[in-house]
DNA sequence: CTGAAAGCGCTTACAG
DNA sequence: CTGAAAGCGCTTACAG
C-alpha cells in the first residue's frame, strides 16, 4: 500500500455553496437564495440549507459575490502616518461609522516617503474612498471620478473635486480665532509654525491667521515664522530654532496639534514656562490635547463629527452616485485650556 | 428628437480586459498574458496591448483575478482602539512591511464594545491574518486554521494556536526586569496597575513582576494594586484611587505605556512629583514614552521589529502554508529614562 | 505566439 | 417554490 497523505496534513479549504447544496439536497442557486433571505424559498428548504451551511462552516466567498453584485462593501480610507494622533482620532470614528453601515475599512497610507499608488484605489475592490490627506493639486479625485468610484474628501479640499463630496472645518476662520485671541491677550511678538502650503489645511489656517492679525493691526514678524510638515518634529525643531535668536516671540500659533505637542515638549526641554513665558496654541483638538500634562489650548473641529459626516456622505453617495457634490463645513471653536496667557511684562 | 441622457451624466465605468482587447485587436486572454508578463507574447503584441490599456486607463479587476488565482494580496490586521498609541506603533510598520511584500492591509478592530465578527476573516478575501489582540481563550486562531487561512499572532499568545506562528516579547522576563529595578532602587512600598488577566500580555507581565518580587523577598501589597483594561483611563483612575489612601506606594509598575501615560497625567494633576515622590514604569516603549515631557522609563520590546517579524512570518506562511508553527520571542530591555528614582527617605 | 474553451464562486433573470 | 442557464472579469491549461 503506497503512502497516502493524511487528511489533516492537507490544507483545510473553505466550503462552497455547491457543497452546501449537495449536503442539503438542493441546487446551488437555492443555497444562495436561502442564505440571502430572498423571497420565494420554502421555510423547510431554508431550514435545511441553514443547517447544512452551519455544519460546513460555510461563509460565502466575497470575491464571487462582489463580481456579480458589483458591491464589495469595502471602503478605502487614505491617511498619512498613524503616528500622528490626528489620524487615529479621525480614522477610528470613521471606521466605526462605516462598519455600522455595513462597510469594511481598507487602510491606505500616503506618505512623503511612499506616495499612494492610485491604481490600488481603482481595481474595483472598493465601493468608495475617503481621502483625508492630499495636496491641493492632487489628481486622485479626478481619477476616482473618471473611473466612477464614489469618494469624499475629509479635512482636505483639492482644486478639482468633480463629483465628490467634502467635509472640512472652516480652517480660515479657525486661524482667525487664534489671531484674535493673541491680540486680545495683548501679545505683540507673535510667531507661528505653519504647515505645508500645498495642503488646504496648511494654506487656510495660515491665511486666516495672517489676515486677522493684519486686520487687527498686529504684525507677524518674518523671523518668528517656521514652516514644515504637520508633525511633532516640526513643532519640536521649530521651537528650538525660534528660541536660538535673542529676540523671542511670546505667542506661537501651531498649525496643528501634532506640531503644538512637539512645541510643548521642546519648551519643556528648554525650560520655557508655558503659558507664563510662552503661549502655544494648536489646531484640531485631538484627544491628547486634553491630557492634563499638555492642557493645550487649541481650535476644536469636532474630529469625531467630521469623520462620521464624511463616512455618511460616502455611504449616501455609494447608494446614489448621481448625487450632486456636497460640501459640509464644520464651524471651529476655540478650546481655551491652559497653554495661553497674556505676555509677561517686559523690562 | 427625444431627450437622450448626456454622456457625462452617466456614471463612468471601469474598462475591462475585453475592451482593451478590442482596442488592441487581440483576444481577451492575450491582454491578460501581455499585462502579466507571461512568457510567449510577441513584443509587438505586448506593446499594442499596453498602449490600449493605457489609453483606456485599464486597471485589472481584483475580484475577477483573485477568484481564479485564489490570491487577494490582502492581509487582515486585527487591532484594538487605534487611540491607544500601542496600535499605531505596531500597525504602521506592519502595514509598511506588508506593502513592500505586495500585500494590502485591511484593518479590523476588536473592541470590548464591538467584538470582532470572525466571519469577516473567513470570506475568502484575505490571504492571511495578523492578530494583535485576543483573549487567551479566543477561538479565532482555531477557526482560521480550520478554514485554511494563514495567520500570525503578534504580541499575544492564545491557548490553542494550531498551524499558526507567533511573535511575542518575553513579557514574563520584562515584568521581572521592572521588579528587579524597583528593589535595586530600594523601594519597599511597591504597587502596580495590572492589565487584563485574560490576555497573555496582562498575565505574563504580572506574573513575571510578582515572581521576581517574591524571589527578592519584597512584598507586593494588596492595597497597592489596581487592575483594568490596557488604557490611559485605567492608569489615570488607578493613580487617583491609590493616592486616596493615607498609605501610599513609592513605585508603581504599569502593565503598558498607555496605562503609564494615564498615571503620569494623574500624578501631574495630584501634584505628585515624578520621579522624586513616585516612580512610574511602563511597558512597550511606544514612541510617546520618549517625549521629554513624559520621559518614561519602560520596558522596550522593539515594537517595530515585532511588527516586521510578524508581517514576514505571515508572508512566508502564505507562500508555504505547510510550514510548521514558529514562535519568535523578542528579548525585552529596560529603557531607563527619567520616571524612576530611589524612594525619598521617609520620616 | 495566439485564440477558443473552461472555470473560479457567486447572484439573478428565466422557465417550469 | 425550485432548478438550469447565463454571466460578472479574470487566468490558465489546451489546441493550433
Amino acid at each position: 500500500v503506497p503512502n497516502r497523505p493524511r487528511l489533516n496534513h492537507r490544507a483545510a479549504v473553505a466550503a462552497t455553496s455547491r457543497e452546501v447544496a449537495r449536503l442539503a439536497g438542493v441546487s446551488q442557486p437555492t443555497v444562495s437564495r436561502a442564505l440571502n433571505q430572498s423571497p420565494g424559498v420554502s421555510a423547510a428548504t431554508r431550514q435545511r440549507v441553514l443547517e447544512a451551511a452551519q455544519a460546513l462552516g460555510y461563509v460565502p466567498n466575497e470575491g464571487g459575490r462582489s463580481l456579480v453584485t458589483r458591491r464589495s462593501h469595502r471602503v478605502g480610507v487614505v491617511a498619512a502616518q498613524l503616528g500622528n494622533p490626528f489620524y487615529p482620532a479621525l480614522v477610528e470614528p470613521m471606521h466605526r461609522t462605516l462598519r455600522v453601515g455595513g462597510y469594511r475599512t481598507i487602510l491606505f497610507t500616503d506618505g512623503d516617503d511612499s506616495p499612494l499608488d492610485i491604481e490600488n484605489l481603482l481595481d474595483g475592490s472598493l465601493d468608495g474612498v475617503i481621502i483625508t490627506t492630499s495636496q491641493l493639486t492632487s489628481r486622485v479625485p479626478f481619477e476616482l471620478h473618471q473611473r466612477g468610484v464614489p469618494y469624499v474628501l475629509v479635512n482636505r479640499t483639492v482644486e478639482e473635486t468633480p463629483g465628490g463630496d467634502s467635509c472640512v472645518a472652516d480652517n480660515y476662520l479657525g486661524g482667525g480665532l487664534v489671531a484674535a485671541m493673541f491680540v486680545e491677550l495683548g501679545h505683540t511678538r507673535i510667531g507661528a509654525i505653519f504647515g505645508p502650503q500645498n495642503t488646504s489645511t496648511g494654506r487656510d489656517r495660515e491665511s486666516g491667521f495672517r489676515d486677522e492679525l493684519s486686520e487687527l493691526g498686529v504684525p507677524l514678524r518674518r523671523h518668528f515664522l517656521v514652516r514644515g510638515p504637520f508633525s511633532y518634529e516640526t513643532g519640536y525643531h521649530g521651537i528650538v530654532q525660534l528660541f536660538q535668536a535673542e529676540n523671542m516671540p511670546t505667542a506661537i500659533f501651531c498649525a496643528n496639534d501634532a506640531i503644538a505637542l512637539g512645541a510643548l515638549n521642546a519648551a519643556h526641554v528648554l525650560g520655557i514656562q508655558v503659558p507664563q513665558e510662552l503661549t502655544i496654541v494648536g489646531f484640531d483638538d485631538v484627544p491628547m490635547a486634553g491630557w492634563p500634562i499638555f492642557n493645550l489650548t487649541t481650535v476644536g473641529t469636532d474630529l469625531t463629527g467630521m469623520a462620521e459626516v464624511g463616512a455618511k456622505l460616502l455611504m449616501e453617495r455609494i447608494k446614489d452616485p448621481q448625487l450632486l457634490p456636497r460640501l459640509v463645513v464644520i464651524e471651529p471653536t476655540l478650546v481655551r485650556r491652559g497653554s495661553h496667557s497674556p505676555p509677561k511684562i517686559q523690562g
